[in-house]
RNA sequence: GGUCCUUUGGCCGAGUGGCUAGGCAGAGCUCUGCAAAAGCUCGUACAGCGGUUCGAAUCCGCUAGGGACCUCCA
């Protein structure tokens, strides 16, 4: 088997995946900011690192997860207010702001749960963590690399600049950076405009402040992930994962500050996903074109034709590359939407042929065979090539008329020798399951329904042996208008699916 | 303005210089009491121009369009 091949953001290529520890890995990934609800965007990360947990994990390493929860607000715009998102949002609603952080949280949790994805292994809170936090900034500016200005503590960056490639992860050019113009308040207590606060001192009106050395206050908002990495995974961690958007200035900062703490890059390979588009444009609250989760699931936002099931929309996002930007629109994910049920379909009629049957020692049809060996087998083969989930699922798909074929008996299932048709199941359920983390569209239908539906096949059925077509048709019509949709099978069943 | 990325058939999207990914939609056929599903067959696409090469969607340059980051951002 090849090697699992990861593309490093920091070092723009892919390079083979050796962890720090053998055996082990640590990974850490830009959690949720919950001052509102997650959108389609914020999905992208969490599915696509789920899938990098599952196959990391598939692969026999014991994997460390861990995705932090940021409830401690950050800034609405620097200075400006002195306010932050948390706190601005829990005046309007009455809230406490933890009240409103859970409130968030839960509902984030619970659209994670919808798509499926595993608990992380530990999920931090920016809050629980505020001791961690200071200390590390204590540490900063013990070693000379930050300073405080009334009450608030910012990043000397020139000066970490003169030793460090700050801007190698972004590809940026610290002389750039050094020019911007941008006037903002509060900006003339830095020394320098690419310096960013490490502390800031809190006004009167900031519900968040926490005591700290420099007074009371709320810690800068690349330091959480810093701190929370350094004290769960080590100095030096496996793999780190976020959004492209967070590339500059967060992660960059995240880069300084550990660094200069830890005396070491702490991170071996970056990971990055792209954006979420609609028409063309980045998901986002700035351009305010986003679709909440809890739209997405149930169609009620106006962009929307129809509500999408979480499973669509997860494997919308594993049909293509992560580092691609993956465009919204509503006929896109209704074509994934008739893919996945195709997929899935198949995908139990092939479980149900492995209750059965099996082919002999010798494959009926030997270029099948091979053909179907070489799919199967090619699944590890692009997971290795920097997660390519759309490939794999191309094969899967490249699979389906030949499971379908099986199933209709239009080839014989002993066209594979039982090995083969043993490890296409074995596969094939390991992949949609464990690693792509699929799972089906339809309601599970309680036992009543099922009853029920089995008492209406079953007198279709009569009709139809009567030939009473009236009557059988009535059946299936009705049914059909209630969304319930009746299939007679090859092999003299009926099937029947909800829409 | 600076830095970087991108442009693939009706739509969505893989694509490692040579062997036309895959999905959805569409057409035809087979199967079928009729449907539906399924199976088979069909579309030879790579923004434009030029260059490198025996050979380019894939490398280089120019032009045009789109986008991201530079500010909170997944």
């Amino acid at each position: 088997m090849s090697e699992l091949k990861v593309y490093n953001s920091y070092a723009r290529e892919k390079q083979v995946f050796t962890p720090i520890t053998p055996g082990h890995v640590g990974m850490y990934v830009c959690g949720p900011t919950v001052s509102g609800e997650s959108h389609l965007g914020h999905a992208r990360p969490y599915i696509t690192f789920d899938v990098v947990y599952r196959y990391l994990t598939y692969l026999g390493y014991k994997v460390r997860y861990v995705r932090n929860i940021t409830d401690a607000g950050h800034f609405e715009e620097e200075g400006r207010e002195a306010e932050d998102k948390v706190s601005k949002k829990a005046i309007l609603e009455k809230l406490e702001p933890m009240e409103l952080v859970q409130k968030y949280t839960n509902l984030f949790h619970w659209a994670m749960q919808q798509f499926n994805t595993l608990p992380p292994s530990i999920e931090p809170t920016a809050t629980g963590h505020i001791v961690e936090q200071i200390g590390m900034i204590q540490e900063i500016i013990r070693a000379g690399y930050a300073y405080e200005v009334n009450g608030s503590v910012y990043f000397d960056v020139k000066k970490y600049a003169a030793s460090h490639d700050y801007g190698k992860l972004s590809g940026r050019v610290i002389e750039d950076l050094l020019e911007t113009t941008r006037d903002l308040e509060g900006q003339e207590e830095k020394r320098d405009r690419a310096d960013f606060a490490l502390w800031k001192n809190a006004a009167p009106e900031h519900i968040m402040r926490w005591q700290s050395p420099w007074g009371v206050g709320f810690p800068g908002w690349h330091i959480e992930c810093s701190a929370m990495a350094t004290k769960y995974l080590g100095s030096q961690f496996d793999i780190h994962g976020g959004g492209m958007d967070l590339m500059f200035p967060h992660h960059e900062s995240e880069i300084a500050q550990s660094t200069i703490c830890n005396h070491v890059a702490p991170v071996r390979y970056w990971m990055h996903n792209n954006m979420i588009t609609i028409d063309g444009k980045k998901m986002g609250k700035s351009y305010n074109n986003y679709i909440t989760l809890t739209q997405m699931f149930d169609g009620s936002n106006p962009v929307l034709t129809k509500a999408y099931h979480p499973m669509v929309i997860r494997f919308f996002v594993l049909q293509t590359h992560y580092r691609s930007t993956l465009d919204f629109s509503n006929d896109a994910l209704q074509a994934s939407e008739k893919g996945l049920r195709r997929l899935w379909d198949a995908y139990e009629a092939l479980e149900k042929m492995g209750q059965q049957s099996t082919g002999g020692a010798q494959a009926g049809d030997a270029a099948m065979d091979e053909k179907v060996l070489r799919l199967v087998n090619e699944f590890d083969e692009f997971m290795n090539d920097d997660f390519s989930t759309a490939k794999v699922l191309a094969n899967m798909f490249e699979l389906v008329p030949v499971i379908n074929s099986m199933k209709d008996k239009t080839i014989p299932v002993t066209a594979l020798s039982a090995a083969t048709f043993e490890r296409l199941l074995t596969r094939f359920r390991l992949y949609i399951n464990d690693i792509l983390g699929l799972k089906s569209v339809t309601e599970a239908d309680n036992d009543r329904l099922q009853g029920v539906m089995q008492l209406l096949i079953d007198i279709r059925k009569e009709a139809k042996s009567r030939k009473d077509f009236a009557t059988s048709d009535k059946i299936r019509n009705q049914l059909t208008a209630l969304g319930i949709l009746l299939k007679d099978e090859k092999d003299g069943n009926t099937s029947y699916t909800f829409d």
